[in-house]
DNA sequence: CTCGTCGAGTTAGAGCCTCTAACGAACGCT
DNA sequence: AGCGTTCGTTAGAGGCTCTAACTCGACGAG
């Protein structure tokens, strides 16, 4: 339970030369999840302004500048655990994809559903930190909107094969725009809903996504707290409004 | 323009005995209201970590510790501009639902909508700072959940008009649990919607809630930069796609 | 096996921050 | 005019991020 967030290891050295098992870097690679890990603790805890290097150089048996050989900075070392988090969400979605390959769309949605609300409300201050502003001057990096997109990505196949309606297809009109001027896009929507229309899938999608953050973002912040339901019957009801405005077949 | 905060200048003194306008005290409103003044300021150019009462008291002339005579720390100060900004919010929410008053439920939604978006986008690390972590230990009070209560209200008006289907159905059932349990939550919803079913309301507005903040929290923490569409059409296609679940008369 | 090199970890310190304590000085009230 | 309240100050404790300079042990090549 509650969610292991492994480090995704990426061994992006500055001089970038092979040689990545020398002892030397394999004890580097380490230390350096085992940085995280203690970050993570802290952020589970106390939420992102609560991390802080000192503390968790002293949770290791060290001192506090000794981290600085590691990362750059407290906002490098958030970054990384911001990419981690996306990469984790993916691989919950992706798994969650896969356990229900064989179901019907409206199924597959509630499943996908359900696994992104799992993930968040089981590390929520690392769902905070995806989407917040952990530092005063902190800018997300842009390689983060492409682990946004590897999140995401499971829904375009289930949400293809509905079809807009009514207002959604301002919606569409406006993605058709945008998938038309960036191939990126395109490639990722194809990747993941070949047999789909492109701008419908993407529609669903976006607004899958700002429902599913919509239940779940207010979870997450506790402004739920206090009120007498379970966010999950919120959550089931939107999906199943969604899956009957795309038209998805039922069960 | 951008939406001008009034302080909402609460005498809430310590002694809390009259006489509200003694020339000492009306000074003591009157930096009070300057400190959250410059403070705000800070938060729109940096989000609430970047709030730095050492930095606000040498905007305003004066040292870091004379704050502490206007505000017991930083967590009392953010509370204020928290509640100041659930504050502003409601009034928008208010203003929209009046210059609305008159047309079909339909539109009057889609006025509160955009209400409630122009608010938020006006000042994005506001509506940041109501549902996040400003600081490591910092807990929302309680009178928050009143205030946000106020924002909402004027949803129940519209939505009470509608009626659940589907799987709403148990959304209506859990509120009706929650409305039995909790006679304030009952009186709010009788003040504003006092003709309808109180649970079918209190569904229709949480989930409005939960939409509004869907699009609303995802735009203004810049997850949609670089999408080529417009969040004011999603907005108003959920808002469409609501209407309809609940069958609200078209205009 | 030896030795130069490299890097991990240390201390020292600058410059922020929040917040407390103690002190002068201005102000309003009686 | 005197007195108490309150405002703003300085001094300082303790924390933080991050830099600079140093020590020392381990790795790797010969």
């Amino acid at each position: 339970m509650a969610g292991s967030f492994g480090s995704s290891g990426s061994s992006d050295d500055a001089h970038g030369s092979g040689k990545a098992s020398s002892p030397r870097s394999r004890y580097r690679d380490q230390v350096r999840a085992e940085i995280k890990a203690a970050a993570l603790e802290q952020i589970r805890a106390g939420g992102a302004p609560a991390l802080s290097l000192n503390a968790v150089a002293k949770g290791l048996g060290l001192t506090g500048p000794a981290l600085y050989k590691y990362f750059r900075g407290r906002d490098d070392l958030l970054t990384e655990l911001i990419c981690d988090g996306y990469d984790d969400a993916a691989a919950a979605m992706r798994a969650a994809a896969d356990r229900a390959a064989g179901a019907p769309p409206r199924q597959r949605l509630h499943a996908l559903a359900t696994a992104f609300r799992a993930w968040a409300t089981g590390a929520p201050h690392v769902y905070q930190l995806l989407a917040g502003t952990p530092s005063p001057g902190y800018q997300a990096p842009p390689e983060t909107a492409d682990r946004a997109r590897a999140v995401l990505g499971p829904l375009l196949g289930v949400l293809g094969q509905g079809d807009c309606r009514g207002a959604a297809l301002d919606l569409r009109a406006e993605m058709r725009c945008w998938l038309n001027g960036s191939p990126p896009v395109q490639q990722w929507v194809e990747g993941w809903a070949p047999d789909a229309d492109a701008a419908t899938a993407l529609a669903g999608t976006v607004t899958a996504w700002a429902r599913l953050h919509g239940v779940v973002g207010l979870e997450v912040q506790g402004l739920f707290g206090g009120m007498g339901h379970r966010p999950g019957t919120l959550l089931h009801a939107e999906m199943e409004n969604l899956a009957d405005a795309l038209g998805l077949p039922a069960d």
